[in-house]
DNA sequence: CCTACCGATCGGTAGG
DNA sequence: CCTACCGATCGGTAGG
C-alpha cells in the first residue's frame, strides 16, 4: 500500500538493459554492462532476473501480446474498414512510442530467443499479421480498398509502422497521435495528389 | 586468363559469412563458424581477410555505394518525378534482391561498425535519403505529389523498401521487377480505391 | 548485494 | 592452410 517512491529493482534492470540493448544489441550487451549502469555487480542481477534471456523473453512477449490484444479488439469493435485501419495504426504507433526501447528490442532482437520461445514468438507475430490482413479483407468487401495482394500490403504497412522506433523521440516535434494520422493518410492514399 | 572454375576463396568466405550473419547476426557469428562452413580452420581465414569487421565494412559500403550511385543517376537522367520515383524504387529493389544476404547485413548490422566507419556510413545513408527527398520535392514542384513532410515520407518509403530483405526469396512467386512495380503503386496511391 | 571464481568461448597471432 | 596458443571476456554459480 502507499505510493512507492523508488522503482522496483527488477524494473530498473529492465530499463537499463533495454536502453543498452537498443544501442549495442542483445549480444552486444553484457550482464556487466547492465550492472555497471546501475552501479552494482553483475552477480547481483541474478537476485532479480534468472538470465539475460529472461529480459529478452519478457520484453518480446510483453510488446507482442499487447499488440495482438489491441488488434483483436479493433477487429471486434469497429466495423468500417477505414476506421479499423486507422485504429490499428494508432494502437500500433502508441504501443511502440510508449515503450520505445522495449519496442526496438522487440523488433530487432527477437531472433535471439532460444527455442521454443522463438517459434512461439513467430506464431504470435503471424496472428497479428492475420488480424491485420482481415482488416484489408473487410476493406475489399466494402469496396474501399483495392489491395489485390493483401499479404504483401500488410507486410509493407507493418514495415512503415515499425520503422518509427528508429527515429521517434518522445521530445520531438511530432506527437505519437500525429504520426499515427500521417501514417494512416500515407497508407490510405500514398503520395499522389487526388486531383491536379 | 581463362574462365575460373572455382570462386576466389575471399569471395567464398564472404558468402559463408554473410549467410551466417543473416541467421545469427554479426556478433552471433564467430570466425570458427565461418571457417567450419568452409571446412577449414579459423586461423586460415586470416590469409584472406584482415578481420571479422573487414567483412562487415566491405559489405555495408559495397551495398551503400551502389545504392547511392544509382539514385544519383536517376536524379541526373530522368525528369518526370513519378518516373524518377519508379526508377529509384526499382534500383533499390534490384540491388537488395540481387544481394540478399549482403543487403540483410547492410540493413541490420551496420551498427556494429566501429568508428570512424560508423559515422562515414551514416553520412552515406544521409546522402541517399537526401537524394530520395529531392525526388519528392521534384514531384511537389510538378504538382504530382502532396507530401507535406517529405523527410517523413522518405523514411516511410525506405522502410517499405528495406523490408523486402525479410521475406524475399529468389525462388518465390514474385520476381524482383514485379515487387518494384507493386511497391511503386503502393507508394504512389496507397490502399484506397481511386473511385467507387 | 558482494567476493571469488568457473568453464567456455571469443578474435586474433606466431610460426611454420 | 594448419597446430598451438594468447589474453580477454562472457553468462552464470557458490557461498556468504
Amino acid at each position: 500500500m502507499g505510493g512507492q517512491v523508488t522503482q522496483e529493482r527488477r524494473e530498473q534492470i529492465f530499463n537499463s538493459a533495454l536502453k543498452l540493448m537498443r544501442s549495442n544489441g542483445f549480444q552486444g550487451t553484457t550482464m556487466r554492462d547492465i550492472a555497471a549502469d546501475l552501479g552494482i555487480e553483475a552477480a547481483s542481477l541474478y537476485n532479480h532476473i534468472s538470465s539475460k534471456e529472461d529480459i529478452l523473453r519478457n520484453t518480446c512477449f510483453s510488446i507482442g501480446n499487447r499488440l495482438v490484444q489491441s488488434i483483436h479488439e479493433v477487429n471486434d469493435l469497429y466495423f468500417n474498414a477505414e476506421e479499423k485501419l486507422r485504429w490499428a495504426v494508432k494502437n500500433h504507433v502508441l504501443t511502440l512510442t510508449e515503450n520505445l526501447d522495449a519496442s526496438y528490442v522487440f523488433i530487432h532482437e527477437w531472433r535471439n530467443l532460444s527455442e521454443p520461445q522463438r517459434t512461439e514468438f513467430i506464431s504470435l507475430r503471424d496472428d497479428y499479421e492475420k488480424q491485420f490482413t482481415q482488416i484489408l479483407e473487410t476493406g475489399e468487401t466494402e469496396h474501399l480498398f483495392n489491395a489485390t495482394d493483401k499479404k504483401f500490403a500488410v507486410l509493407t504497412i507493418l514495415a512503415s509502422l515499425n520503422w518509427i522506433v528508429e527515429w521517434y523521440r518522445a521530445d520531438g516535434k511530432m506527437k505519437a497521435e500525429d504520426i499515427a494520422v500521417k501514417l494512416g493518410d500515407f497508407i490510405l492514399t500514398g503520395l499522389r495528389k487526388d486531383s491536379i
